[in-house]
DNA sequence: TGCACGATGAAC
DNA sequence: TTCATCGTGCAC
C-alpha cells in the first residue's frame, strides 16, 4: 500500500472521484487503525458547480475547499453527521470529491453506506476538518495491484437545488458491490 | 442577533 | 413522508 501523493489529487476533479474507486481510507486514532474501502464517491467541480458548497463563494466553512490539494473538507449536516471530501485540483480551484461509501476492511464496526454512515463508522469528524492527507494517520493509500473496476455514474444524491447542475452524471460507484449506499 | 436550511439517515 | 438536531450563512 502506498499512500497518494498530492500530484493524483491535484487534477481533473470527476478523473480523481473515479480513480478514488477501489482506494483504501485509513484512519489512525487512539492506537486503532481503521480501513475502509472506497466504493462510491461523488465529485464537485467548484465554484461554478452550483450543487457545490464552494458555488456560495470563500465561506469560513468552505475555505479548505479554496486551498490546496490533498487535504481533508470534513464539514456537519444536519446537526448530527459529517461528511468527508478529499479537496482536488489546484488551489483556488475550490473543487472535492465527496466520498459515500466504504466497504470494511479493518476494524471498522458499523454501516459505512452514506457519507454521514461512513464518517461515524471511521471515527472522522470536525477535528480532522483540513488535515493534510499526506500523513500516516490520515490518508487514503492505493494496493500495489488493482483488479479493473466496473463503475457505474449516476447524478448526484440530494442536490436537486442545483438545476442541471444535479442532473449532471457525477456521482460515480462500483457496479454490484454490497456497500453502495443506493444502487 | 436571529433564523431558515442542509452533499443524511431512520422511522413510519 | 416526516423528523431529529445544530453549525453556517445571510438577512435584518
Amino acid at each position: 500500500m502506498r499512500i497518494l501523493n498530492r500530484t493524483f489529487y491535484a487534477r481533473d476533479t470527476a478523473v480523481v472521484a473515479r480513480e478514488l474507486l477501489g482506494k483504501y481510507l485509513v484512519h489512525c486514532s487512539r492506537g486503532v487503525r481503521r480501513v475502509g474501502r472506497i466504493v462510491e464517491v461523488e465529485a464537485y467541480l467548484g465554484p461554478h458547480d452550483l450543487a457545490a458548497h464552494s458555488a456560495r463563494g470563500l465561506t469560513e466553512r468552505t475555505k479548505v475547499m479554496f486551498g490546496p490539494p490533498g487535504h481533508a473538507y470534513v464539514y456537519m449536516i444536519y446537526g448530527m453527521y459529517y461528511c468527508m471530501n478529499v479537496v482536488t485540483e489546484r488551489a483556488g480551484h475550490a473543487s472535492a470529491v465527496l466520498l459515500r461509501a466504504v466497504e470494511p476492511v479493518e476494524h471498522v464496526r458499523g454501516r459505512t453506506q452514506g457519507p454521514g454512515l461512513l464518517c461515524r463508522a471511521m471515527r472522522i469528524d470536525r477535528r480532522l476538518n483540513a488535515h493534510d492527507l499526506m500523513s500516516e494517520n490520515f490518508h487514503i493509500a492505493a494496493a500495489s495491484r488493482t483488479a479493473q473496476l466496473r463503475i457505474v455514474k449516476r447524478p448526484r444524491i440530494g442536490v436537486e437545488y442545483a438545476g442541471v447542475w444535479a442532473r449532471r452524471l457525477l456521482r460515480f460507484y462500483i457496479r454490484d458491490n454490497p456497500y453502495v449506499s443506493r444502487p
